[in-house]
DNA sequence: TAAAAATACTCCATAGGTATTTTAT
DNA sequence: ATAAAATACCTATGGAGTATTTTTA
C-alpha cells in the first residue's frame, strides 16, 4: 500500500470515474487501473465495481474511503505542522541555571504554556558546563546559562545581564569594599560558576584573600546567610525574590558588572517552532528587569 | 510523501539507527539514507540528525513521528476493517416490500442495530420492481421481496413463506368459497403484485370474475376492509398485527398457497460484512412465523 | 581503528505511457 | 457509435543494491 495509490482511490471516489481521477492526477487512467488492482489484490477484496460506463465503490471500498481520507488528511497536516509558520507543538527541552531557574524563569513558563498549551515543557536545572554538553548532544533543546559559549555547534545569545548583590546578614558591620570580607565566611557555588568568578577577580584585584566555601544550591546558600553563617555573592534576581525571608542585607558594587546571561541552543537542529517561539518570548519578557533600589549601593 | 517512507522514518525512529532499520526492512542502509533526504527535501526540514556515529530526530522529525505513528497505524487498520472476520461496519442500504417493511422488519432491525452499532443501516421500500433494480444497479445493497428474481447479477435466497390471510369486515357473511367474493370490492396491490397474482389465479382458476381496486398501502387497504368497504388478501404477519384494530375477520384456503420471500443482492458486489451478517440474522430469526390460529380455516 | 552514515555509481523493478480490445450505453 | 475501463506491451524514472568515502567515537 502506498499514498499514491490512496491518492488515486480517493480521486475515483471524489470524482466517480477513473478518467476524471486521471485527469486530476495529470496521468492516464490505464497507470489507475493497474495500480489499483494492485491494491485490491494486496487487500484481498476488490474496492470497484464496474457499473455501466463507470466504476462505483464497493462495500469494501466504502470502508477504505474512510481509511484513505484519514490518513491523506493526517499527510497533509503533518506537512503544515512542519512548516515554518506553524503554531508551536512537540516537546521542547529547555535547562537553566539554578539563579535563573529560581528568579526568572516560573512567570516566563507559566506564560509559554499559556501562550502554546499544545507544547510540552520539559525543564531541567544543571551547572552551565552539563547544561552546555547536553544541548551539544542534543539532549536538550535549549538552555540559559551565564557563560557565553564557545562551542562551534552551540549557537549562543545573550538574554539579559543580571547584576551582582553582596548578600550579608544585618547583624554584621556594613561591608563597604572587598576588605569587609576578611574573616567572614564566603559561600559561593563550585569553582566554573561564573558568579563566583566575578567575586574571585574583583577579590584578587583588592588584593584580598578569602577562603570560599563551595555550596551548589542557592537555597542552601542563603539559608546559610540569613542565618548570619556568612556572606555571598547573588543575582539581584535571586536577593530581590527572597530578602523577605529576613536575615538578608544587599550590597552593590560598581566594581563588580552585571554578567550576561545566554540562552543557547544546538546549531545542528533543524527548526524548531516551540524553540523559537520561546526564544521570542524571552526577548519580550526578560530584556529589562524591574530594577529597584533595596540593595545599599557601595563604590569602592 | 510515499508510506515506505514513512516505514523507514519509523523504523530509524524505533530502532535507533540506520543501520538497524535496514535490517528490519530487508534493505540496504544506503536506500534508506537517500529516501529520507527526499522525504526531507520535500518536508523542507531535516529530519534527521547526525549524533556522533548514528542518528537522533530532529525537533521536526519527533513532530513529524507522531504522524507517520498515526497513518501507519490507520494503514494496518484500513487492512483489518476489510478482512473477512472483521466485525460489519459501514453502510448498508436495505430495501424491503411493504409487507415485509411492515410486519416483520421492526424487530429485525432493531435487533441487528444492538448486534452491529456501527453499521449505518439505510432502510426504505418500494415495489419488488423497483427494489430489484435498485439492487442491479448498486443503489440498493440489499432487498427483500416475494418474487424470485431471475436477474443473472443478481443472488436470490429464499427465505420464509408469507401465509395469505383473505379478510373482511365481521359485518360481512363469511367467506367460505371465491364465489363469495362477487359483488364485492376486493382492494388490493397495483398490477405485479405476488399476492394480488395469487388471488387472482385463485380467482380464476374457480372461474370466479370480480374486478380490483388498486392501492399501494397496507394502511389504506385494512383501512377500507375494516371499516367494511370490502376485502383483501394479504399476509398473515400482517394481518397478525392489525387484526387488534377491529373490523377485520380473517379466511384462510388452502387452494392459497403461501408465497415466499426472498432476500437479494448483486453478485458482482465484492464481500459485504454488514450484508453477510443481516442475511445472518434473517436465517437465525425468520425462519419460522409463530403460527397462531385467529383466523378462520376454510377449505374449499 | 572500527562502526555508522553519506555519497557515487549501477541496475532493474515497476510506475507510467501508448496502443488496442472489451464492455456497455 | 461512443465513451469508459481493461488489457497488453513498451519506456524510463527512481528505488534499491554495490562500492567507496567521510565522519566520529
Amino acid at each position: 500500500m502506498e499514498l499514491q495509490q490512496l491518492r488515486m482511490f480517493k480521486a475515483i471516489a471524489d470524482l466517480g470515474s477513473i478518467a476524471k481521477a486521471a485527469e486530476k492526477l495529470h496521468c492516464v487512467p490505464s497507470n489507475i487501473t493497474t495500480r489499483i488492482k494492485h491494491l485490491e489484490d494486496e487487500l484481498g477484496e476488490p474496492l470497484l465495481i464496474r457499473q455501466g460506463r463507470g466504476v462505483i465503490l464497493s462495500p469494501s471500498g466504502n470502508l477504505f474511503l474512510e481509511y484513505t481520507n484519514k490518513i491523506l488528511m493526517l499527510a497533509q497536516e503533518s506537512k503544515r505542522a512542519i512548516a515554518r509558520d506553524s503554531t508551536p507543538a512537540g516537546k521542547l527541552s529547555i535547562g537553566a541555571i539554578e539563579s535563573s531557574a529560581t528568579s526568572r524563569l516560573p512567570k516566563l513558563l507559566s506564560k509559554y504554556h499559556q501562550l502554546h498549551p499544545s507544547v510540552d515543557i520539559e525543564f531541567s536545572t544543571s551547572t552551565w558546563e552539563n547544561l552546555e554538553e547536553a544541548v551539544a548532544k542534543h539532549e536538550l533543546d535549549s538552555a540559559i546559562i551565564a557563560v557565553k559559549s564557545v562551542n562551534p555547534n552551540i549557537e549562543c545569545i545573550e538574554i539579559y545581564h543580571e547584576e551582582l548583590v553582596l548578600i550579608a546578614s544585618p547583624s554584621f558591620e556594613p561591608i563597604t569594599s572587598p576588605t569587609s570580607l576578611i574573616g567572614r565566611n564566603i559561600y559561593m557555588w563550585p569553582t566554573g560558576c561564573p558568579y563566583r568568578k566575578a567575586l574571585e577577580n574583583w577579590l584578587e584585584k583588592n588584593s584580598v584573600s578569602v577562603p570560599i566555601t563551595s555550596i551548589a544550591s542557592y537555597g542552601t546558600i542563603l539559608g546559610c546567610v540569613s542565618a548570619g553563617a556568612g556572606v555571598s555573592l547573588v543575582p539581584r534576581g535571586l536577593y530581590e525574590q527572597f530578602k523577605q525571608i529576613g536575615g538578608i542585607k544587599g550590597y552593590v558594587f560598581d566594581q563588580l558588572h552585571p554578567v550576561a546571561n545566554y540562552f543557547i541552543w544546538n546549531k545542528n537542529t533543524g527548526y524548531h517552532s516551540a524553540k523559537e517561539a520561546f526564544l521570542e518570548l524571552i526577548c519580550t519578557e526578560l530584556t529589562t528587569l524591574n530594577v529597584n533600589t533595596s540593595a545599599h549601593n557601595m563604590t569602592p
